[in-house]
DNA sequence: AATAATTTTTAGATTAACCTAAAAAATAAA
DNA sequence: TTTATTTTTTAGGTTAATCTAAAAATTATT
């Protein structure tokens, strides 16, 4: 059946909602992130639906269905692959793929996707360390802390961001946080619940806990 | 000033017209390249006339205004490097390429095609002999003779085709022609026009007029 | 020059994806 | 357990891109 690319996207957000919560997915929440207004999530839910992509009753909120969650899949595999590409072999920096790749993860070819692949040496992991499903559609579940809950005098090590926005990886680009930093925490000031941190064994600065929820962390 | 895939389609198709001929291109001719019908393609000149990428009177055929043809030639230069991108890194073969290079021509990011240009050596030509239109959008006119107007024991070599069609590629894959064979014109049947031919100083074969008028050479 | 054939445009509908405003249902608070 | 608040759906419209059928303009043919 042919699917649009708003079709797509609605799937790749519902499915983004369901990997943080094993509840039903609410209109508004589905709204927000697609920015656009609960009553046009309604109309799309409805013939979300319709197409088997979707359980969905209405007022009860929306779940993906397997064929639904596969194409869900599918679009972030194409994401994440096209993301390794553009950093990799075009030379762009992680902050600025997020918007190309929004486009790249429609483009429509098996063929191309699985040589992509192959040509990137099979990544297991986009610039942001994101895991990327491979061609069966099997997500590897990493479980990474969030560093904002990690606690006084841990070392840990960079494993990922929660965020693609290019405001948030260009400021720690200039903390000096890539993939792979090392990082051991000083102190968590109780106040502000800031990190003083150093990274990479240089001398410690400190981490606003609105970034350190964004950063993802191996103990 | 945003515009649609389908502009972009209408504007690319306008372009293709126009270099076959100096005259003003007929909504008809837009309406059977576009596969649609002539009503729409008539609300569609009137639309882009307005954004002011086409001069276009009712009536009197449609042309590409200055704006309208840099526009054109920022696809077709996307669209043939990603199509050398997808043979030369991916592995394609040149008969496999065209579908997928239409979808790639919208993925929008200047920046992404001028490394994606230099990634690829700054090509002069795609794998159909289709000359690149550079950065400031100037498409160097590449002269070649169709195969079919050429005498009897001239020598040529195949520098490009005029379809894109993987019928038509796969057959000259078969036939053993790819850009660059040696030719030596052995006689032109005045019968059916067909063309007995030794490819790459190979034993003479028949190529039919049909596949001949398709064919680029330079003598 | 008048008539016939062809091409192009207009008129009026349809579909996908969106919107605002109002109604209905679900949830929270008094 | 009513009443108030919030969430979600429905009703009715808009815009882009398409369609068919009919009208108008252009071009070709007697
Ligand atoms: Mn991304
Ligand atoms: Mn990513
Ligand atoms: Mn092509
Ligand atoms: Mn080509």
């Amino acid at each position: 059946m042919a699917i649009s690319f708003t079709e797509e996207n609605y799937l790749k957000v519902i499915h983004r909602l369901s990997e943080a919560t094993t509840e039903d997915i609410s209109t508004n929440a589905v709204a927000e992130l697609m920015q656009t207004k609960a009553a046009s999530v309604t109309d799309m839910l409805r013939k979300l639906a319709e197409k088997g992509w979707v359980n969905y009753q209405k007022y009860q909120g929306v779940r993906l269905s397997a064929e639904g969650e596969k194409i869900a899949l599918s679009i972030v595999r194409k994401h994440r692959l096209w993301e390794v590409f553009l950093v990799d072999k075009m030379g762009f920096n992680w902050d600025e793929v997020h918007e190309i790749a929004e486009q790249l993860e429609h483009i429509e070819s098996d063929q191309l996707v699985n040589k992509l692949d192959e040509y990137l040496g099979f990544p297991k992991t986009d610039p942001h360390g994101d895991p990327i499903p491979n061609k069966e559609g099997i997500l590897p579940e990493l479980a990474y802390s969030h560093l904002s809950d990690i606690k006084t005098a841990k070392t840990c090590k960079l494993m990922g961001v929660a965020q693609d926005s290019a405001v948030f990886l260009q400021l720690l680009t200039k903390l000096n946080l890539s993939l792979g930093a090392k990082l051991d925490i000083q102190e968590v000031n109780e106040f502000d619940r800031s990190i003083f941190v150093s990274i990479n064994d240089a001398a410690p600065i400190f981490i606003s806990h609105e970034v350190a929820k964004n950063i993802l962390v191996k103990v």
